[in-house]
DNA sequence: GGAATAATTGATCACCTGATCAATAACCGT
DNA sequence: ACGGTTATTGATCAGGTGATCAATTATTCC
């Protein structure tokens, strides 16, 4: 019983670590980036601030890891949800349904702070930076991959990409201020990606209600 | 020389009120929102973090009228711009071109301040949302003056204000966080409504370098 | 079992935030 | 010239922020 966590209160440095970036990780999901402050961590895993200090250099790394974290994990999710497609015009349909999609809503929150803070955090804004170009790459590839499927025709599929996702972001930014959902307006989104892809309309269309 | 402001340094209260109000939109438009503190304000206007408190109820309020307040001329600059021109079509590339130009950053910057902070302050959040449906009705105005001309087809001029508002919104946020400037992207914006419009493929296209 | 190692704590620092209060000073009307 | 009105100040409060320090434990190694 040497090692039974219940009974004692230290734990091994890997475990506190994990635990301290997975507080963070919650509170930047249900509290926004701004409320990730060195004591809201400490309270919410039951330690110190001192130790989450000890754990961590600053509270701006932690604020700019945890960010990328949570961002990485949307594509890793995303990118796993995509994968059983068949046809490249099923994966982008999906892709979009997700991304557009009300369980969509924290994670447009965190995109929203990160823009917003990254502007005086100099480490955030490298974060965003990154996760941004990480998301255009990924989308890239998709886009990429029904071109040489010859489901695609874009002269550019880097520059389509981009759009693509300011469209995205613009819709869910609307959204998450105004109205509750985006997915009333993924009509946009479609017709600009089968104008931008050389699709025939309605291409992206029929699958609406098909998730869940 | 009994009202000679510069020997006196007691002031008006509505010269000092616009004095305060004048002193926070300058933070604001080069600090950001989250700047914009009871003693930032006093500092630059050079009395004390008092005195503000007594001109205003709360900083809440004045972040929020602050940012209405920028926006507001924002929308009013941009409605004067518009004036003069004498079809809708000339109308909505000026507009285009405006809200996507370089000058723009420092208040999409605001922008995104008030959606991130929204989501904490009550106050802003109403703002936000006041001055949203203030662009929205602006932007669909146009849209129907145009069709009412004959000019655009449109069979929901609401619906596409908002789609083309989202559009400009997510290519400025993308350009202020990753890149200098959203011109680039300007075509997305022209090809979406012209799409939308009923209008020919190129209708908005030709005055790219018209604006210095 | 005893000693070295390191996780954890509690206290404290310096700084920022918004807000309130009595006291002071300037202005205006008479 | 004087008195009332009020703009303005200085001080101060309570609370929050990140960060650092020695001291205290718990664990592990020998």
């Amino acid at each position: 019983m040497s090692t039974d966590p219940s009974a004692s209160r230290r734990k091994a440095p890997i475990e506190r670590a994990a635990e301290i970036a997975r507080a963070a990780r919650e509170i930047a999901l249900d509290e926004g980036l701004p409320a990730l402050t060195l004591r809201a961590v400490a309270s919410r895993v039951g330690v110190t601030s001192a130790l989450v200090s000890h754990y961590q250099p600053s509270m701006e790394t932690l604020v700019a890891t945890t960010f990328g974290t949570i961002v990485a994990a949307e594509i890793g999710e995303v990118a796993e949800e995509l994968a059983p497609c068949e046809t490249s015009v099923t994966a982008l349909q999906t892709l979009i349904n997700t991304l557009l999609g009300p369980d969509r809503s924290t994670v447009t929150a965190v995109w929203l702070d990160a823009w917003s803070l990254g502007r005086r955090h100099a480490a955030l804004a490298v974060e965003v930076g990154v996760q941004m170009d990480a998301w255009q790459a990924f989308l890239s590839d998709v886009l990429r991959t029904g071109c040489a499927r010859g489901e695609f025709r874009a002269i550019d599929p880097d520059a389509v990409a981009w759009q693509l996702l300011a469209i995205i972001d613009g819709l869910n930014a609307h959204a998450i201020v105004r109205y509750g959902h985006a997915q009333r307006l993924r009509g946009l989104v479609r017709t600009v990606a089968e104008h931008e892809l050389g699709l025939p309309p309605g291409a992206l269309g029929p699958d609406d209600d098909a998730e869940h």
